[in-house]
DNA sequence: TTCGACATCTGTAACGTTTCAAATTCGCTT
DNA sequence: AAGCGAATTTGAAACGTTACAGATGTCGAA
């Protein structure tokens, strides 16, 4: 039987790594001084804040972020709030990119925290919230009234939205114009002449939701357009399920000849459906959807297109807690992209 | 000009967080002993450990990160390094969430640290490791002599590798038999009747092209049949030029009769290029592609496709770098995931 | 020559944790 | 009755950082 000889961690200074005690033995000053002297404090002679900033980059020296963390309670961590039962083809990825690549510049590094959508969505943020383990979060799927937002504007802790919510106008947030993009669909199928539309519309709890259900019932209303009702599926919905439904939505007797898809996966399914049925895309219906991929005009031709850019949605993300952190004027904080047009196929 | 009146980040105590010293002065014992208890250790009295440990949980005690850090240098962190450059459709997302899944139950958080593919891939790792910001590291798009698989296991910083390499037998790793992937790809074919095959293969320079080749070629010359060469595309190459390339390639004299198509997102363009130049699917030729959405099927009705769980990895990766940690037998932390069968279309 | 004002610099303490060496208690042996 | 050892418990120190309150030195004014 043998005993555990793990080998303990090094300290930094162990492992060679420079401490501010090192440089201060290097250039002969107190360790407090050289604190300060990295900070650039004017309290400090500028011949020696010189040096000392020399003497540290040329050691490489690089703040213990645990010194750093108990001392002043910044963690220089910020966390993203993912649930992990995001469908198919979902816009994670991009999402961490856009967060990674604006985050990349700055002290700052990211941290994942998961969640289950079924589970309670308080959880993640409280755990970070009540552990101080991040100085920002960032969530998303949010709800017109979101607990989550109360919850951290409450204890002022510094966050953004993917996503708007009713108290909108007192956070940092970054979002798709998805009124815009469904009123860009309905014009489009309207100018190619389609009568009776359909909308696979975002799980209707979620603000987006709302969203795009009115911009699709406006632009019908303005353009005399008829509405196909498309009910109990979302765009979180399965794929076998969307599809199933779509069947059967194609053998009323009143079916669209048009639909506005919120999800480029979802689409898929869609148009499986579709064709299930016995009917064309491109020829008894035209469909419009948001895309993150480039894939969905690979897959059918005839499919119209806007695109949604999930890293610049992390970018922008990532921009506002950082701004929200060290308290920037709200309006820089908050950002709305509005899909311009809609990608038809070439004639 | 207003002074940063910045309202300082509370401590623990200060915020109502309980910390040792709050449950010592609530049992009435030294800071030491609590922290002793807390881990069980056998010389406290098991009547004092249950009392300590009964009132921690009441209190809703943990551990603060940056104490236990600064003390221990362990950070219970584990880094995921992802190439911010991943193409269309990438598994990320699914590695991210199997890796917090199993996670998820353990102290560890995890950070994605990126990098870009066209700079240096050491960089992160260097980082990581450097800054001693993590205990483990998950890296993938390994290379059969990995430099990061020598840096890291040099200095025994735990890691785990999402692919293989020719230290194999010294590291923990996830893996997909691509070589068998390949095998049964090539034999379906085969077996409904197809003769001269192409492959679209991963990048060269990593360990599962090379292992997807010998599978390709090892069961090629077993079932006697020929090679159409597609060289110049990987499935890293953007799906422009595959579908480009794809044209090219069955415009060819001796063009190919089917394809085995490591990724799932290339294969919209594979199919999207044969099409363009006037072959039809299931018909001229078959393709089996690997994917780990479900797409595939739904995108062509033919096509025949093997699938690859992403978030089945992350879980493994996550098992394996733990293990590694607390250095587990590295037997334990190997895992290869052997695929069984093609999935083909309905007759 | 002394003194204060200013510019620079510095030691100490504290953040929350764990480790080390040592202290205390208690029951037994002799 | 004294001493010993085992079982428990403990304070002090340290990890690397920053804030606070002072210390030191310089220089010109009186």
């Amino acid at each position: 039987m043998d005993v555990d000889q793990v080998p303990a961690k090094p300290t930094d200074a162990e492992a060679g790594r420079p401490t501010l005690k090192t440089i201060a033995f290097m250039t002969g000053l107190g360790v407090t001084t050289v604190s300060r002297a990295l900070k650039d404090a004017p309290e400090i002679g500028l011949e020696t804040r010189k040096r000392v900033q020399l003497v540290a980059q040329q050691v490489g020296y690089r703040p213990n972020r645990a010194g750093v963390r108990l001392r002043t309670g910044k963690t220089n961590v910020i966390s993203l709030v993912l649930d992990t039962q995001e469908q198919v083809g979902s816009f994670v990825s991009d999402i961490v990119y856009g967060v990674s690549e604006h985050i990349a510049q700055t002290p700052y590094h990211l941290i994942i925290t998961p969640y289950a959508r079924d589970k309670d969505p308080m959880e993640p943020v409280r755990y970070v919230v009540e552990t101080g383990s991040a100085d920002g979060i960032i969530i998303s799927r949010t709800v017109p009234n979101d607990p989550r937002v109360r919850y951290l504007a409450e204890r002022g802790f510094p966050f953004a939205t993917h996503g708007r919510t009713q108290q909108n106008a007192h956070h940092p947030f970054h979002d798709f114009d998805n009124s815009a993009f469904a009123r860009l669909a309905v014009r489009r199928l309207a100018e190619i002449g389609r009568k009776r539309l359909a909308l696979l519309a975002p799980a209707a709890s979620l603000t987006y939701s709302q969203h795009t259900r009115d911009g699709f019932a406006e632009a019908l209303a303005e353009a005399g357009l008829a509405e196909a009702p498309f009910s109990g599926v979302t765009a979180d919905t399965s794929l076998d399920e969307i599809r199933a439904a779509t069947i059967e939505l194609m053998r009323r007797e009143k079916r669209p000849d048009g639909i506005v898809s919120s999800s480029g996966g979802a689409s898929f399914a869609l148009v499986a459906g579709l064709e299930a049925a016995g009917f064309s895309l491109g020829q008894d219906i035209d469909i419009v959807s948001k895309q993150s991929f480039g894939l969905l005009p690979l897959f059918r031709r005839h499919i119209h297109v806007v695109n949604e850019d999930f890293r610049l949605a992390g970018r922008e993300l990532a921009r506002a807690v950082l701004g929200a952190i060290d308290s920037a004027p709200l309006e820089s904080l908050q950002s709305l992209v509005v899909p311009s047009d809609v990608v038809s196929p070439q004639r």
